[in-house]
DNA sequence: ATGACATGATAAA
DNA sequence: TTATCCTGTCATA
């Protein structure tokens, strides 16, 4: 689950839950002990992301940097009777005890990152990443200066945190089946109008994603009326579909391994792109 | 029981 | 490019 969406939606959530209360911080699994033993306890202020990071602010500006990773995953309970003892390997648990037997936990495990930082190690993190599309103030072409100096290709530069910040693997290849852009197309051929046209739908469909808490980006106009009852057509076009038909143009979607990544696309919606100078 | 794989990122070679 | 870390789930045996 996690893109730049997944983490928008935990802080929020988080926020909702612990902001102004006081939390029991401990880490059953142990990893994360010393620092638990430190804020627990203690008053959570607030939680925000951005791109695929996240960060707990307790009171007196400590905070909690969690990053997930490939695998990592963030638990959010409320209304809970009692807590439940820990299951698996729980790196960080967040528990606020209402009373009254209504209680609300979060269960952090697998994270790539879970660690205390100080308002200056966040500020020196987020200065290497890219604009998130999902916050307001996220200045577009910051992104573009980027890709238009690059010869990368923009399958890799999408991906790239600090060229924007929030993308993964789904959103990189649906993004650019819906804008019928070669994967391997080099950043410095792309025109302005493209990356807005990109930039916009990014926004869009990664708000989406906060809504609903998943991707979907297949439109409702690509698909049959037995696919639009299936819910699980409606996921992507081209993202894990390796050989099959692609839902525009009937071409098997293919796959590729590009910078350790899986990279899907479809031939035929997304032509390989010439320069002028080769022709 | 075992192995492959995953929506990620980093450090080393 | 390759190896490595973190954990859970699913397919295969």
């Amino acid at each position: 689950m996690p893109e730049g969406h997944t983490l928008h939606r935990l802080a929020t959530a988080l926020g909702q839950a612990f902001a102004g209360h006081q939390v029991r911080v401990s880490s059953p699994q142990g990893r994360f002990a010393e620092s638990a033993a430190l804020l627990d306890r203690r008053t959570i202020e607030d939680a925000e992301s951005w791109g695929k990071h996240l960060w707990v602010r307790f009171d007196a500006d400590d905070l909690v940097h969690v990053h997930l990773g490939l695998y990592g995953r963030f638990d959010l309970l409320d209304g809970v009777e009692v807590v439940p003892p820990p299951v698996g390997q729980v790196r960080l648990r967040l528990v606020r005890a209402h009373g009254a037997g209504s209680n609300v936990y979060a269960d952090l495990r697998g994270a790539t990152a879970c660690e205390l930082q100080t308002p200056e190690q966040r500020e020196a993190l987020v200065a290497r990443l890219g604009p998130d599309p999902l916050r307001p103030d996220a200045d577009p072409d910051r992104a573009w200066q980027r890709i238009r100096r690059s010869r990368a290709p923009i399958a890799g530069l999408l991906m790239d945190q600090s060229v924007v910040s929030g993308i993964g693997n789904v959103y990189r290849a649906e993004l650019l089946h819906r804008h019928r852009v070669d994967p391997f197309r080099p950043g410095t051929s792309l025109r302005p109008g493209r990356w807005t046209g990109m930039w916009e739908d990014l926004v869009s469909l990664m708000a989406d994603g906060v809504r609903t808490g998943v991707i979907r980006t297949v439109r409702a106009e690509d698909l049959t009326e037995a696919e639009w009852r299936d819910a699980a057509a409606w996921v992507s076009y081209v993202y894990r579909r390796a050989g099959e038909p692609c839902r525009v143009c009937g071409t098997r979607v293919r796959v590729r391994d590009l910078q350790g990544r899986n990279l899907y696309w479809c031939s035929r919606c997304q032509p390989r792109f010439r320069s002028r100078a080769l022709q």
